[in-house]
DNA sequence: GTGGTCTAGACCACT
DNA sequence: GTGGTCTAGACCACC
């Protein structure tokens, strides 16, 4: 994995780093098991503050992204929802009216996006099967 | 409409009034030529600071969704996309897979996802038909 | 840079601001990735409010001149424009039509105006190559 | 002549109406020694407070650009530089300049805005001749 | 009445 | 140190 920082955004570095982490996450290219750089070689490799690597591994942790095995390093954890069924549905609700929200205002008719969604999902790692539903 | 804040969340004030009236304009909630209540009603209404409120407003008429009439009000604009193709294509590539992403993470899976997105986009004025890529 | 602020004009101090900050960029004397004064040393210097000088710096940003990066300061961006042609071209119409009408009533002739603008549009650092247009 | 007014705009009624003014007589649409309609007549044609009409040709017959002949009604004046040689050539510059600044950030080339300017300048009435420096 | 601008001063997040 | 957000309160322009 390479992550990049782009230092021209807006974006808080630790926030871009976390959405990379996130999204190679999502995308399988980041498997459960996989050890992550150690905070100090990450923080030379990006020139960034060790502080702030520290930072987004700590934060991903607590998301249950990753686990922290003292002494031998920072892993991908196994996917593991902890919110209640209920709690996982309005978080999806709360995540795609505001997608479609700017997708309105890009002026992009409803086909459009759908297609547009259609075809990019094909590059993430889903649950298989539909039943992910009973907790 | 009827806007709410919630003081709580980290998510600025500004931010929080800016996504509903967003969102409100793109569920076609609030119609082009609807006016907004004053800056200073609506400081009062919600309990907060009517610079703030100005701010969402000046913010929104930037990006095209209100119109300022002075002396008069504030009032829902027409849709008028500026941006190029190339920019809006880019900007939904974007949207969707810092979607998809979150998504992912919620366990849900694909056919969920994109029936949770067929059935949501319902709720949203999108543009008629397909093709909106001329200019 | 030295911007200057002349507060016996109507013009807002913002916008006299503004106006200096875009034209220097446009004339290549701020080029990107320069870093411009922080918001509180050009406050002081200026004896401008500091609220005042972060607006700038908002709204610049907004219209995609300058770049934020938190805690480090605000830097000129690279030159990205995201227009429509068609925005672009009436865009440039209206600007041109107001130049325009201001000239017949400062009693030039036509070209007078045409050999000024030859003349001092050398000032300016415009982009190489003629065609613009395909986005 | 028709004025039309735009109330969608954040341009102050009165601007609107000066600058359509101004433009129709840089145009040669409007002539000197033409008679405009009353300030209730056009107040009652645009809807338009007449306060706000008097405004506008009172502060255009202090730009010179109409007489009011008390009883018989306002009329387009002559043309007549009030400005010296050095004021009129430095005000030409800084609308060239303002207009060239924003020329550049639309990301035209010089080449495209020289075109423009060289097109739409025929459709306003000059001076003739080259010669308009004595004063 | 409407919104727009500016100041002063407080508190927070990011590096 | 950097910028971002919010409040309080003043003054101005437009209608």
């Amino acid at each position: 994995m390479e992550f990049q920082i782009d230092p021209t955004t807006r974006v808080p570095i630790y926030r871009q780093l976390m959405d990379q982490i996130r999204e190679a996450v999502a995308r399988g290219r980041l498997k459960a098991g996989v050890r992550l750089p150690s905070v100090r070689v990450l923080s030379r490799e990006l020139v960034v503050n060790p502080n702030t690597i520290a930072r987004v591994y700590s934060e991903l942790e607590r998301d249950g992204i990753l686990n922290t095995r003292p002494g031998l390093g920072v892993f991908v954890a196994e996917a593991q929802p902890e919110l209640s069924a209920a709690a996982r549905r309005q978080r999806l609700a709360e995540i795609i009216d505001a997608f479609l929200t700017d997708a309105v205002h890009l002026s992009f008719s409803s086909e459009e996006v759908l297609a547009a969604v259609s075809k990019r999902i094909r590059g993430f790692q889903f649950l298989e099967g539909a039943a992910s539903d009973q907790n």
